[in-house]
DNA sequence: CTAATTGCAAATACTTTGCTGGCTG
DNA sequence: CAGCCAGCAAAGTATTTGCAATTAG
């Protein structure tokens, strides 16, 4: 019954509204990277009572809170996800198709902070996305 | 007297106007990463006839037609900076001050070929932003 | 009960565009 | 001289905010 995004909201204290319960729901169940639009079509699909005006202040406070994170990939609205500290990784977006894939890889993330050391900083954040073209076409495909 | 951003785009026939001159000098002249305001602003201090718009327009044009590259570092407005084929260079913002360092590393983007491949991609772009803070504080600063 | 939150609509910030006269090639 | 280009102001997006009513703690 309680969204682990509602359970994040309720150990920083942040006042539960019912608004804020659906849309910590949506976040939560959200498997893509939905922007604004698409989480108030998804949050009004459950409770009609949300206006646009709140979700985007719903997540302002949940980003500002460190519970989700946005990215603005190719468009221009932003995009969310749940911040999950167990689970840090990257984004490739498929250029042909727009779908966003995670990834992590050690190896890299070591190389960007030997990397920001040898320019005399500490790495506090950083935003790496890769944009790429299937290697192979879509099986069923024979255009070659 | 011409810029090599006016080079750039008179290889690749684009019309040239006075505007278009002046903002591709501003461009070339630039050493930062200048958003479209800042352009505007340098580009009337050498001619007062060029409005926003075109501005707009002109970056647009030239970021199109690959002369020059935007990016989106904190803030809401898009930066620009030349394009060099033989200078591909990432970012590592400076978040105490928001100063921008270019710098490069081989073995990066080797790395990150090597991810997109395993992935199953070709890489066709990528955007890499490191956000760090400096390890020594500034002279004269005892605080440790 | 007090302070924070919401919905609505108006306001903002950034960027694009329709139109008309002007300039480039 | 045909077609692209510039300026201007109006229109678009994406996002924020003022205000009065509502609600959480």
């Amino acid at each position: 019954m309680t969204s682990p995004i509602e359970q994040a909201c309720i150990d920083k204290s942040l006042k539960m509204t019912d608004q804020r319960r659906v849309i910590a729901r949506v976040l939560s169940d959200a498997e893509d990277h939905p922007d604004v639009d698409e989480v108030h079509h998804r949050a009004v699909a459950i409770d009609a009572r949300i206006s646009l005006a709140t979700v985007y202040r719903t997540l302002r406070l949940f980003e500002d809170s460190g519970i989700i994170q946005s990215h603005v990939f190719g468009g221009p609205r932003s995009r969310y996800e749940a911040t999950d500290d167990d689970d840090h990784h990257d984004h490739l977006i498929n250029v042909e198709t727009g779908q966003v894939i995670e990834f992590f890889d050690e190896e890299l993330e070591g190389l960007q902070e030997k990397i920001a050391a040898r320019l005399g900083f500490r790495l506090v954040d950083h935003r790496l996305e890769l944009y790429g073209k299937p290697v192979k076409p879509a099986p069923g495909n024979n255009k070659a």
